[in-house]
DNA sequence: CCAAAAATTGTGGATATCCACAATCCGGCC
DNA sequence: GGCCGGATTGTGGATATCCACAATTTTTGG
């Protein structure tokens, strides 16, 4: 899905400014007047990010932040704030928040923000799009296989692992066979990179 | 190292009433009534805590900490806001700072901030500590031994690194009986899991 | 120049891993 | 009951890893 900026602010003329400024930009740009009008739009595939204006009518830009993280957002939320709430920013940056900026803001510092935001989805999206091709091997995977599996990254040979799970050897190099086969690898060392993020190197 | 709070306010008042609640939760406390009081007793072997009043005659909260940040400081660093800076603080907090409360403060906010920062603190000695000691055993390597290991971590058999070492399968084993040695691991999953830091496993 | 470290290689033998081919047993499902 | 997937095991043979014992060559530092 190609990026967008989710601009969320109930004031027309802000709204209006900033994405006449984003699309000049060549940044796609969809603004809501409400926080209740984007929460009707969102969804969690979305990609990009969001501006997201702190005071406003109705539901406020904090209350719309929290019920995104209920729903499991993942867009990185860029708060837009006209005063200053020292402990409410704090707060909403342990949460997650991706930035703060102050109105009046420098077009070109915001639009920084928004792309470094981008960049940082753009992460997000690929490490999860990984994480859930493994995710499936490992579900792939028998009761008997994930036991080897870990007795494997333990570093322990065949013949301790036989041992230890009261089986034959031979048992231990057929689990090993499939588990090898399902994770896509050919060594131990292999399974092991993989497992633990690593790049399998050069 | 005993974990202390060091405490930097130029404010006798606060300074007081600080020194005798921490002290009254038995944590160590030693107070400083001026950045440059505390900067000319830092050392980068402290431990504990930061706590760091804003706004001080002579040298600022600010530009200590972005001192300490220059000399390589370790400890968390909380700093005592009486007034909202959104843009500081979120900038404060992006270098690293560990938190902002503001003043006047609830007594069992600060301390459980206070406790939260030193275990923090403890847990990142403990990190170093280890790499510390993997960083001597890397460093042991002879540069030959290195590119056998990183061919051993992508994976490869003996024979492959031989080939592409140029070299015979038997002077890989040497290398790599070697590298083990050093390294303190029995196996090439071992080595790879220490690698990245994971647990040797059960 | 000399000593030590690093790099390299070989032989023979042992252990570890891998697997084609084959087979049996058990539990769950239709 | 029959079928299927999972678990288990064996045989024989091949490849991979490990290393004691031994030796030579090259590089480095004093």
């Amino acid at each position: 899905m190609t990026p967008t900026v989710f601009l969320v602010d109930d004031d027309d003329a802000i709204r209006d400014a900033l994405s006449w400024l984003l699309q000049s930009r060549d940044l796609n740009c969809r603004s809501f007047a409400s926080a209740e009008a984007f929460l009707a739009q969102w969804n969690s595939e979305l990609a990009g990010c969001l501006l997201l204006d702190i005071r406003m009518g109705g539901m406020s830009g904090l209350e719309l932040f929290d019920r995104l993280l209920e729903l499991g957002n993942r867009l990185p939320v860029i708060f837009l704030t006209g005063h200053g709430d020292v402990p409410m920013a704090v707060s909403s940056l342990k949460k997650g928040a991706f930035d703060f900026v102050e109105k009046p803001f420098d077009d070109n510092e915001l639009v920084n923000r928004v792309l470094e935001a981008i960049a940082l989805d753009s992460r997000r999206q690929a490490a999860a799009a990984s994480s859930g091709s493994l995710k499936g091997r490992l579900e792939s995977l028998t009761s008997r296989e994930r036991q080897v599996m870990a007795l494997i990254l333990a570093g322990k040979f065949n013949k301790i692992i036989a041992d230890e799970l009261n089986i034959s050897m031979r048992t231990v190099e057929v689990h090993r066979a499939k588990l090898f086969e399902k994770m896509g690898v050919r060594t131990a060392v292999e399974l092991s990179q993989l497992m633990s993020g690593q790049p399998p190197g050069p």
